[in-house]
DNA sequence: ATGACAATGACAACATACTGGCACAACTAC
DNA sequence: GTAGTTGTGCCAGTATGTTGTCATTGTCAT
């Protein structure tokens, strides 16, 4: 009976929820000098990380939302600058999304304000904490998606 | 140069942001028997907690939200049956929310799906995991919690 | 008491994200 | 090749949550 295992789990769940508000927060505020939202990094971040470009469905694939959330959030990206659409020679109607130069200035000016962010965030954790904590949280990821 | 502490850290958010998504939607797939949502199942547990009922700033503040995105939610429970309005003795206008019987009757269905759902989903790991990735969890909405 | 400040309700606009449905393209198996 | 399945674009509807504004209520220092 309240299995402190189920209890900690529990605790653990909502903070992760509340958490994850939080970082939304600190996401938002660093890159509104920067003319984005926490939701446009997250795309930017990773069509930076691959080399020729990633269809829409792909990225979403990646951070784990739906296509359609994805694709919403190129076109206003695309509208203003940000990313364009390139033709895809492995398919006929699924374009690749890339960054447009704007887009790299973003990317690297949001790294600027970012990695200072890490840092300052980190530097009372332990390394080991952080690496169990972060083992944990990719576990449970592994569990729930499916 | 790319501190691998920055690095981890970095890989935690985005682990949080992916661990968030699919939690709400172990939420969803649990509650949706009970007519419920993650979001009203959040409102109800807040609820659910206190004695004597509290107002729509009150569970905002616990759930670190908007209290307009509360009062959203409490307004429609209502509609459905959840929830009601108390009159508040300490304030004239903001009223008390609290749990109609077909709202506690939500709430201890819902226990009895979340507890098993906890139970089996940590199974495999240890606690000394759990309790640190918490503490460290807590840690940082500690640090953005301001 | 009163005057300044904080908390609340109410309304509006917007951003983010999901699901569903439909048509077409691409792929796989036979 | 053809059939069945999967992937994709597009459109619509809905849920969740944010910010902003304004009037009103509460609180507190003086």
């Amino acid at each position: 009976m309240h299995s402190p295992k189920r209890m900690l789990f529990l605790d653990l769940v909502l903070s992760v929820f509340r958490l994850n508000g939080l970082l939304i927060a600190e996401g938002d505020t660093m890159t509104d000098q920067l003319g984005l939202t926490s939701a446009r990094w997250k795309v930017i971040g990773v069509i930076a990380l691959s080399n020729a470009g990633l269809t829409v469905p792909g990225i979403a694939r990646v951070l784990g939302q739906s296509r359609q959330a994805v694709q919403r959030l190129t076109d206003v990206m695309m509208a203003d600058g940000l990313v364009q659409y390139q033709a895809n020679p492995k398919h006929k109607r699924s374009v690749l999304v890339i960054l447009t130069d704007a887009g790299k200035d973003a990317y690297h000016a949001l790294r600027d304000v970012q990695d200072p962010w890490a840092l300052r965030n980190t530097d009372d954790i332990p390394i080991e904490e952080l690496e169990t904590a972060l083992r944990l949280v990719r576990r449970l990821i592994q569990k729930f998606d499916k």
